[in-house]
DNA sequence: GGGTAAGCGAGACGGTACGTCCGGTCTTACC
DNA sequence: GGTAAGACCGGACGTACCGTCTCGCTTACCC
């Protein structure tokens, strides 16, 4: 109904433009693969985009949401949810998943300028939160509340999740390590009760 | 040696002044206290401290380095190994340390406005792991290392050290979330050997 | 015949709208009062008059036709021509209704700001002559060349009506003065044959 | 005294920049010369003269202050005031000097988009007054006050020099017609007493 | 105690980007 | 074909900082 609405809305004056829409994404792209995204400002997308730069405001309230966009066409933003039986498999599927674009090199980069951006503005912070945390959080608590009954005790779902996820970021943002194939078998150790042994 | 070299140093023309050093810090923290980071610039420490921009830029690499000469003022940077002949009594000791400057909100703003930086700054990402990270990922190694023996297996030590760091900054630069107490027994139950029970 | 054609234009098409140019003048007019001429733009006017851009760029080739079309409502552009058999009393007569525009400040501010565009865009310059200058200019030539006989001698009928005009556009444009009364009697005085004395 | 006090001033930090200074009245100048005062922008002028646009506006308000400052170079600002004994010859020779200027089609140019701007920014009409305008009323002034007794009557000398102004100005910004040599003579035989015939 | 060298506050400099506004044009759906 | 809506590219506005430079002054060591 509300998609209906929407379709039929007036929709009066000039429809936005694709070709402009692309071209900024492109532009910021190229830059930040280019120079860094240190040197990404609004003026140089317009300038390279050809296109306004009130057209770049119009769509996107800061830089960093032009690469939120740009990045969402590289990582799948439905996070599927591996339900084999074995809470173990799920979990070794889903941060074997989850690891493959920590080692891309180029998202990488990006999301280390989105995590700063976020630093510093607090709306972009929402944003990128509902963007990019909030479905893979939901994704892991539900396969670990799964297996909620089975686990020891004091430790909560909530908190393993951090963990996970602590442990990526980490290793993003603070270390200049990269992931190792190991990783994802020292996390499914920790994570799973030890007690079926 | 090093020290006497400098101490000796010839040290001709005038000396640099504690004074306008001191008002520099007092500036920067107090700008960021009323307005936040983002309105941090070299211009308006110079400004607000009544000292030249030159004297800034001679001392200070990038307006963090100010930041991060602020912040030491307020953390202790010499990170005390606990050693009470139980591991889970140092985990708990060194966690407790850890978390609570975790929860002094001037002190986290400052730290994430410092990683901010340290993302889209090369140069300044590696003075702040040398400042802020690598004591405490010592500290913390050499506690868990004493135990090493005792351990189920496969987890390496130093990914015991990124679960726990990880779990730390991912609530301080990504969740919006605050600690709570009973982290610290939760982190100690995971890292502990669980063959004791 | 080209007047029959035009009278019987298909017309295909909407028609122009009356209401929409009302709009426009009158928006012009009350952003001018409330604003003055320099916050005075198409944008402004077609956005308070509730137009689209477009219909204004029709109609009117610069948003100083837009203001010299209102002004048109406001001052007579037909000059009645004075003819009592006393050149005198003309000259008072044509003076005395030629000044009164003069000391209303609203009309003051909009013929500033026409002669300002004037200056700068020459197109409109020959437009604002033809409109508020020639008229004016003819029916004062009319006047004093009734006399032109009996006139001593060197001065060009056409320098004695830059005479006129002259001192007119000079305190409105260039000095802040306000017109007196006594101005009256001393143009006529100045241009009235002395030797009747 | 004043002046001792304004060369013993403090004079502290870099000294401004004789060649910038230039550089930007050149800019102007060449910008109005090809393109038209319509055509000049202080974005241009700091373009083209490889000035930063900050030191523009540091010296001049607007860009009109950058244009009348150019001007002066080529106009002079003292005006002379003729004194022979006879008042129709200080007369001729004030009108000659003055109507020279207005037969300079490249400094017509500057007055009237001086004068354009004079009407759109009340601040700078005053000091476009004071630059341009005070001056020369107050030479001429001081020719006819030297008069003022011989003459018939009711005319103040304050008229008389509107008089004079009044032609010259309306003859640069309304109409588009040229000076000629005669009207000094005309100007001149208006103004003078007309007794002595 | 004079020379000299570095630090100091001040502030101008050439640049770059900010976010906003407007100029004209073009496109869309409606009337 | 006119109209309101509104997106488009271009480009100027005036401001804020960047990092550098250049003043005249102060400080403190060194000969």
């Amino acid at each position: 109904m509300l998609v209906l609405m929407e379709t039929q809305r007036a929709a009066r004056g000039r429809a936005r433009s694709e070709v402009s829409r692309q071209a900024v994404l492109a532009a910021a792209t190229q830059i930040i693969g280019t120079d860094g995204y240190a040197a990404l400002s609004i003026e140089r997308i317009a300038r390279e985009s050809g296109v306004g730069k009130q057209t770049v405001y119009r769509w996107w309230p800061t830089k960093a949401d032009v690469v939120m966009e740009a990045l969402l066409h590289k990582v799948e933003v439905n996070i599927p949810i591996p339900d084999t039986g074995s809470l173990e498999a799920d979990l070794r599927q889903f941060l074997t998943t989850s690891l493959r674009f920590g080692r891309m090199s180029q998202v990488v980069e990006l999301l280390r300028a989105l995590a700063a951006e976020a630093q510093l503005n607090p709306d972009f912070a929402e944003r990128f939160r509902a963007t990019f945390v909030d479905h893979r959080r939901a994704a892991l608590t539900t396969i670990l509340t799964r297996d909620e009954g089975r686990r020891p005790a004091p430790v909560r779902t909530s908190t393993l999740v951090d963990v996970v996820f602590g442990v990526i970021w980490y290793r993003l943002l603070i270390l200049p390590t990269e992931f190792d194939d190991d990783l994802v078998t020292e996390l499914v150790t920790l994570l799973t009760p030890t007690g079926d042994q």
